[in-house]
DNA sequence: CACTAATTTAGCAAAATAGCTAAATTGCCA
DNA sequence: TGGCAATTTAGCTATTTTGCTAAATTAGTG
């Protein structure tokens, strides 16, 4: 599968783009994920997994845990490029403060 | 559905994120839009209607056919609002040209 | 080595997704 | 009104996704 459809198929659930989100404050191991959500720890191990293949996240193994971290560049890079193809004149420069939510 | 969950949701099919960067370039009906792609016209009446739901389109009806248009704030602020959101730091200002592919 | 903790992998079920064809709708025109 | 063109809606099937529990893996510790 291209880098691309990767890319926005694991920014598609939810529980994914908010993993996105706690790494930002972060490195953080499976488990300290696994806290922070109402599901289960295979679960979560899954969405990491795709987060990975993604390369939205990198992991690596530390003694007894695997920790993961953001890797804002791929986010920024992928997402980036999505934006400004599609709409190249009001990309994040630019863009109005919204008046509610839309 | 919450409204990131939905625009996230629709930009997740490679064929939604075509249909709107054929967008791009102006508006097109739904038969103009149905020809440029392998897939028949129902299931590209699907795709409209998912974005559309999404606020990424509007439509209009224009005599016999509908109209769709590209919404770009939709586009940019849902998508940018995440993008600064996850990665505040590198968001499209001072991306990196790309070495190869990532 | 045996035991425990942390995590992933396997396998299953329910729900969502995307494609198709056939039928319904909407608007135009004679 | 009848008929045609454009599009959507309905209904179906196959595939993918997401959750679960149970089992396997990997690393540290007595």
């Amino acid at each position: 599968m291209k880098s691309v459809s990767r890319v926005f198929k694991a920014l598609a659930d939810p529980t994914r783009r908010q993993i996105l989100q706690e790494l930002k404050e972060g490195e953080l191991s499976a488990g300290e994920i696994t806290a922070k959500f109402p599901i289960s720890g295979p679960s979560i191990s899954r969405h990491l997994s795709i987060l990975k293949g993604a390369d939205l996240v990198a992991e690596r193994r530390e003694g007894n845990r695997i920790v993961y971290q953001l890797e804002p560049e791929q986010v920024a890079g992928v997402v980036g490029d999505f934006l400004s193809a599609v709409c190249p004149t009001q990309v994040l420069r630019n863009r109005k403060r919204k008046r509610s939510k839309s």
